[in-house]
DNA sequence: CTGAAAGCGCTTACAG
DNA sequence: CTGAAAGCGCTTACAG
């Protein structure tokens, strides 16, 4: 069965009876071709069951129907997500993804993508965060020509698509909600200062504080760095203090879970004695009793719209390059409730 | 910049002073080429930042350089993971992995993996589960005479190659450790009858049991599905008995996850009044309280091992397609103790 | 040890 | 609306 030659463009027009050329057209949708003729072609590409080869595709014209996605050490389900809307719209478009999994800090790493470009040359390239910011890819990037959509970046390129969502305003919301509930002591962990999404969500905290005339407390503002292990570390400089906080926001869920651990061994009760907020919506905060209260990135469909920018450009849409801001979800669950008694108290009573 | 073409093998060669054809032989590591023949061509190469293109490599050639995966909704960590250890693989080898994800229920499956085959020309691909046991996906697979290795299948294909790990002896060794902990009635909790794990690790689950004498109490095995609700519904079947299980041993981190926020909500201390091990080492299991005890399954190097035994397939190792079995590692955390009282207590005190 | 020629399977100008 | 020719940048037999 695998000995049987596949069928190629001139088998088709061969048994269409046309030209190649005219069986090109068909394949990609050129107009201009009689509607009969076109019915014609598909016909026998059906009958051969004719699948036009990349490779060839590649070599003799201008694109490559192939998208590249480059990541560093981002969480997992981040990946996961990417790929699941990237590969989705790739495919309804005919294209194809290539990942790359890179080290943001190799020093070799524009050799690397400038291998890879050259190589594979790929109609454009997805990054995704820290390496959607990294200016020895992006040189590469732009040496090589290839079109380019940065993933949430901190610093966004001249020359590149933007899909990102509103950091600032879901960090708000999230404020919002625990305020709301009556909280004004509110504990918040930062992420690593490389990180573009650590400036905005602290804004989008500062920010919700200011409108609600809290001030910011500066012991409540702790240090993090996105991790488990600092969730914990910040959750007992928070919770050893004279007057702990009733609340806190911690800048990602794994710092969340952090904190969550750290809470519960220390015998407090979650959300009773503390309310905790995430974000990200990774798959453990969903996986903890209580349930963490988080924002929903909505990751996959980022993915989807940087293929989208990629393989069609919108035309000229005002000044500069496109940009997409697409809606988050605040997602309200277990880990967070209403302040029980008020605010001055010192301890509060185990269930 | 970009402007400016990017040289050919003809470039190179003209440059060389040698006709293309020794370029080729260079590039390729062709052997009967004159060392010093060799220097200029390579030297030559280094000057002009020569790198053949994959479009024109793949259509002249019987190698195109890609690698697929093939993927369905999987643990996004298992995902991250594979690709991890595949794509270092591939470019190591100067391979590229190409990503597809795909609906493993979908009728037309088979079409849409005829398709990818025949548009990219992968040299080899790679299945994970449950993907890796779709008889539609394999059959596609064969038709495109496309070679193909199967992450942890369930029904090992005679042509192609598997990489796994052994499912069986590590669920052994959790059973082993909790047994030696000194639990007597210990539970268990299965997955979806169509993934091999389920059996597998049910199997050595049982095997530990006879192995120390131990009858398997039929109440104390639980259906489940992998998933953090399945957990808590079995946990909360497990746990409501009169005489109650001092120990369970779930078929994976979701589920133990499930367990876990079952017993909590119940009041149970974990592991002081019950002790749960998991299976996977999914990352959420290093981000709770207390760390889950569970088995790390190599698979980044199960990937890096699939890679391999696509691009170099061993040459006939006795009979039959390639097999490799990676080590596994079994991490005791925090969520497995000693039992603290004789097995026949009923409640045991909250500290 | 080295090379001239053909060819992989498409798209791109160009012509009609 | 349609087609003949050239060419993309490599590898593959084949020859010496």
């Amino acid at each position: 069965m695998s000995s049987k030659r596949a069928p190629t463009i001139i088998d088709v027009a061969r048994e269409a009876g046309v030209s190649i050329k005219t069986v090109s057209r068909v394949l990609n949708q050129e107009p201009g071709v009689h509607s009969e003729t076109r019915e014609q072609v598909l016909k026998v590409v059906a009958a051969l069951n004719y699948r036009p080869k990349l490779s060839a595709r590649a070599l003799a014209g201008a694109r490559s129907y192939l998208i590249g996605l480059l990541y560093y050490d981002p969480s997992a389900a981040f990946v996961a997500w990417v790929q699941q809307g990237a590969t989705l719209r790739c495919r309804e478009a005919g294209y194809h993804l290539v990942v790359e999994s890179l080290d943001n800090d190799a020093p070799d790493i524009e050799t690397q993508v400038e291998r890879m470009l050259a190589a594979l040359q790929p109609d454009g390239m997805i990054l995704t965060p820290p390496i959607c910011d990294n200016p020895k890819v992006i040189q590469a990037l732009r040496a090589a020509g290839t079109p380019f959509v940065q993933m949430s970046p901190g610093q966004p390129a001249a020359d590149a698509g933007v899909v990102c969502m509103d950091e600032v305003q879901a960090a708000e919301e999230v404020t919002h909600l625990l305020i709301s509930l009556g909280h004004r002591h509110i504990g918040f962990i930062g992420g690593p200062a490389d990180q573009a999404a650590s400036g905005l969500r602290r804004q989008g905290f500062e920010r919700a504080m200011a409108a609600h005339g809290l001030a910011l407390e500066p012991e409540l503002l702790q240090p993090g760095d996105f991790t488990f292990r600092s969730g914990v570390e910040a959750a007992h400089r928070l919770l050893s203090r004279r007057q702990r906080p009733s609340a806190v926001f911690a800048g990602n869920d794994d710092v969340a879970l952090g904190v969550l651990a750290a809470a519960q061994r220390l015998g407090l009760a979650v959300p009773g004695d503390l309310s905790i907020a995430g974000f990200d919506d990774s798959p453990a905060a969903g996986l903890v009793w209580p349930a963490l209260t988080t924002v929903r990135q909505p990751v996959a469909a980022m993915a989807r719209s940087a293929v989208e920018l990629l393989i069609a450009p919108p035309e000229s849409e005002g000044q500069g390059p496109p940009r997409r801001v697409l809606a988050h979800e605040l997602l309200v669950r277990d880990s967070t409730s209403a302040l029980p008694t008020p605010p001055s108290r010192r301890r509060s009573p185990k269930g």
